[in-house]
DNA sequence: CTGAAAGCGCTTACAG
DNA sequence: CTGAAAGCGCTTACAG
């Protein structure tokens, strides 16, 4: 039951009933009304795929997250896909494991299902896959990451300077054994370490490589590694959490070996997740715009995919979020 | 740069290039490398617009879940996904919120896009929406809902039996005033009302209307439904809250005021979403099988997508997990 | 304002 | 084993 049926049934040509299904052209009223009469009689639902074929535009984006996805990741996502759907589009979700093949493979797979767009949120350590996107003339925009070398605009905070204040906050409030619970694999990851560094640097607190545990961005990660940092001994009065999912897992840690939040050990989260203005305590956190990302990047993708000039980099601003836990 | 170009390169015919690609008909070595060479030179991307258009099949799966997502969404949202990832189908997310034109809307552009089948999370009000969708003859599966008289199989658990387990296990602690949070919308969700007025009823513990607040399935609703109840000044002992993410924002409120967790008033909570294992107390739940569910759907949607017949109902068991809060 | 016809990039019987 | 050709369901110059 296509276009032809309908064209048949009420008596035009199916360029006529393509004009009055997409309003691309003035049509009678006369056959207008004909026309939809017998799309409704029919029952007719218009085929996209022979659309998406002669436009040569699917209004399909694709958007790559990490399979190992975080409540930051849904966040920035829920909005990016609602200002992509408002505009027309609908989204593609692709969780990627971070193997050599798994990545490639999906970027491949996107590239022919012929995607308008993309959103990367997820970094690889392939370089081989960022040469292949650069050729595919794709429009792409970096949400939360940063990857030197790629053109593709990027939105997201300044992950150093988020994570200097961050620890900066720490020692304001004369904490001076400040561990660290980081993620590994981004390399904002590393940017926000650097800033931890050059935080302690700065007020002569020397740095211990053994204060420094890494987790994989979940809960149960966070706990594992605030469990390790306790094993080692070493005197603990806070610790700086890089992602607030992990710093959850690591309040568990911290009270499941019977220490006191704040008081014993103060703990820090980073990204602002909603989720912790609930916990228990509730936790102080480096605030990332999260939502305010999503829809930049979703806004730069429309922006990119009607052939505009947009802005190689969208720096958004960080805040400190008070907390019990600190 | 089509299969044509390609297929003029290499000498052959666009027949020969379009058996290599889909390996579907046996090519010599010597022309299969060749076409190989080409492709791999020009940077080929197969087109899989043009292809869907040929066989009538996309291999893209629509996911339709609320707006408001919960944790518990996310996870069954990812399992499904993985499984339908590794049978060769993407998946396209659809967001709906629940305004008669809204998913009316969404389902047309998953129809319109030849989606090869549906996972439904979401329930309308709007029966419309389901005359529609039966007319579609589209393979769709209910995940985690319930709809009578829709022809469609569903993966769930026993609602009913699973909330008088519940609260069961409230009263069997010796708890005598135990209200009640639901979330609204969700045919499930009255279920679950009933399971608890029954166990209830069943030891003569008068049920009172008074006793019962609704929330939306967010953190924020669940704080405010359990600080609307706190404010009645009825005696409570314990609370049955209908998800998980409610009962994290209605330990939140119970804190607030002042009281206790489980001694002045425990806590239920309903999903066991990985989360609940790490707040603070830990969250005792009624435990879905969540993944499970999400696994399920996805394999029974690929037998129906395969034409093959599937069982009306599957029906997964919860159990009762233990946590501080009671 | 309306229609006949070409073309989007593939797959696949059908012949050879 | 390989190729010429039809056809999938649309859109849109081009003519009238």
């Amino acid at each position: 039951m296509g276009i032809r049926e309908i064209a048949r049934e009420a008596g035009v040509s199916v360029a006529t009933v393509s004009r009055v299904l997409n309003g691309t052209k003035y049509v009678s009223e006369d056959l207008k009304q004909k026309v939809l009469a017998c799309i409704e009689k029919e029952n007719y639902v218009a085929n996209h795929v022979a659309r998406s074929m002669v436009l040569k535009r699917t209004f399909n984006c694709g958007l790559i997250i990490p399979e190992v996805s975080e409540l930051y990741h849904q966040m920035v996502f829920t909005q990016a896909e609602r200002v992509l759907e408002e505009a027309g589009y609908k989204t593609l979700v692709c969780r990627v494991k971070d193997s050599l093949s798994s990545e490639k493979i999906y970027l491949d797979l996107l590239l022919e299902s012929r995607v308008d767009g993309i959103i990367l949120m997820h970094e690889t350590s392939n370089p081989q896959v960022y040469e292949h996107l650069k050729k595919s003339q794709m429009p792409i925009v970096l949400a939360g990451i940063d990857i030197p070398g790629l053109p593709f605009p990027q939105v997201r905070i300044d992950d150093y300077k988020a994570s200097y204040d961050g620890t900066q906050y720490l020692i304001s409030r004369k904490k001076q054994h400040i561990a660290l619970i980081s993620g590994g694999g981004y390399s904002v990851g590393d940017k926000r370490v650097k800033g931890y560094k050059k935080a302690l640097e700065e007020v002569n607190l020397n740095f211990e490589e053994c204060m420094i545990e890494t987790g994989s961005y979940t809960v149960e990660s966070g706990k594992q590694a605030m469990h390790r940092l306790l094993e080692k001994g070493k005197t603990i009065d806070s610790v700086f959490v890089l992602s607030d999912e992990m710093a959850i897992g690591a309040i568990r840690a911290i009270l499941d070996a019977g220490h006191r939040i704040p008081d014993d050990i103060a703990v820090l989260g980073f990204d602002g997740i909603t989720l912790s203005s609930y916990t228990n305590p509730t936790l102080a956190s480096v605030r990332q715009p999260i939502e305010e990302i999503g829809v930049q990047a979703a806004e730069i993708l429309l922006s990119l995919m009607k052939g505009e000039e947009v802005a190689s980099l969208t720096l958004l601003n960080h805040c400190l979020m008070q907390g019990q836990s600190v």
